[in-house]
DNA sequence: CGACCATTTGATGGGCTTCAAGAGCAGTGG
DNA sequence: CCACTGCTCTTGAAGCCCATCAAATGGTCG
């Protein structure tokens, strides 16, 4: 249970430290006292929470550039790598309101994407927000398993894997294994998603695009 | 489609307007460039956006104590009264931190609220939401339409009403006409709601309760 | 009373979950 | 090298829950 962390605190004073960590490693759990915030420099994490009855909700998944923890005083969801990742450590100190800011953004973007009603809708709309994080016509990495994108969109694993071969079979994406796709047709899968193309810049004023502008 | 403003602008200098607004106002649009926010007095504000389809997304409910609108630079969501409303509206200044976290806080419960995956175990959980705004063994109101909760909960006004009557049906709680209700049996409603009597504390470190000691 | 609205209730069908089994793939050890 | 194991992902079949279509009820206001 416990884990490999190679800690480098050596970049900066104590108030922002470096870690590294293996793929599944716990970050903090939740009911944890909180005092820091994380950002994501190299792979994935995703934040969860359990319902009573046992099953999963992840209420987050967080790339290069993003923040995360910034809940206070304690942990209301736990954190967790997904891939090998590379984060650092923020003392928490006024100023910090962008982050939040940020995570409020992320969140409300998330309980839009839950509005939507049927599966195909909310994985596309899912498949949109990855390939945001990617350049265009790109191929796109899916690091999380069927599993953990079942429950984040509220699904089963079997419902993500049904809807994701009739999404490619429709020609709006191309999968190449189940870890990879590609996006064929931009304007359809938008459609599918309900994002209108002007909206789908606003999603992603992300900071992981060096084009990021926000007009 | 204009509306009754009488603003009091008396009260404080002119970074701090109290207002009053009818039921059914709106309070400020997608869209708008966001410079305020705003923290309820008297009555319930709904937020709300659309999805592509046209169905209606209502994104919270918030009661005196609360604040929204904490968006920017440009409104996410519209936010209207649901009943005769008295509002304060805040200049937006650093230190409006807290309001932010608060904004945060209430996006993640009600992102955990979503994850629950029947009608019954929503809309359990909303009504123990509305119940925790209210003392214990009082009448609590249901100041929204069975629309509103719809599209609050991701169910149709039709699952709202029969669920509800499903819930008095097995004496968890009584109606007392379609706007009033009142808990029978606490501890099952709870369990509906998949909320342990331990959580059902922390999930509201309310603004509204005098009484919230969050340890 | 009659019109209108919100809410309730009934009947049917579809989409997702559930239960079940098979396919693909990496790691291990004989 | 290949059988064996364990895992994730895929696919199939049956059932249930909720959306949809439709209609009745109850309340308010003219």
């Amino acid at each position: 249970m416990t884990l490999p962390v190679r800690e480098t605190d050596s970049r900066l004073a104590n108030s922002l430290q470096s870690l590294d960590l293996a793929k599944g490693s716990s970050i903090y759990f939740e009911g944890d006292r909180a005092t820091r915030w994380y950002e994501v420099v190299r792979g994935v994490v995703r934040t969860c929470r359990f319902h009573a009855d046992g099953h999963r909700q992840l209420t987050g998944f967080f790339y290069a550039g993003d923040v995360f923890g910034v809940d206070e005083p304690r942990r209301t969801e736990s954190a967790e790598a997904v891939t090998d990742v590379t984060l650092l450590r923020h003392e928490r100190e006024p100023g910090s309101e962008t982050a939040l800011r940020r995570a409020l953004d992320s969140a409300q973007r998330f309980i839009f994407l839950l509005g939507h009603r049927t599966a195909v809708e909310r994985l596309a709309a899912f498949l949109v927000m990855i390939a945001n994080r990617h350049g265009v016509g790109e191929d796109c990495a899916v690091p999380m398993s069927r599993a953990d994108i079942a429950d984040h969109l509220g699904l089963t694993m079997h419902t993500v894997s049904r809807t994701m071969t009739d999404i490619a079979r429709r020609k709006l994406i191309a999968l190449d294994g189940p870890q990879v796709f590609r996006i064929v047709d931009p304007e359809g899968l938008r459609e599918l998603a309900g994002i209108s193309e002007a909206e789908s810049v606003l999603l992603h004023p992300s900071p992981t695009k060096p084009d990021g502008a926000l007009k």
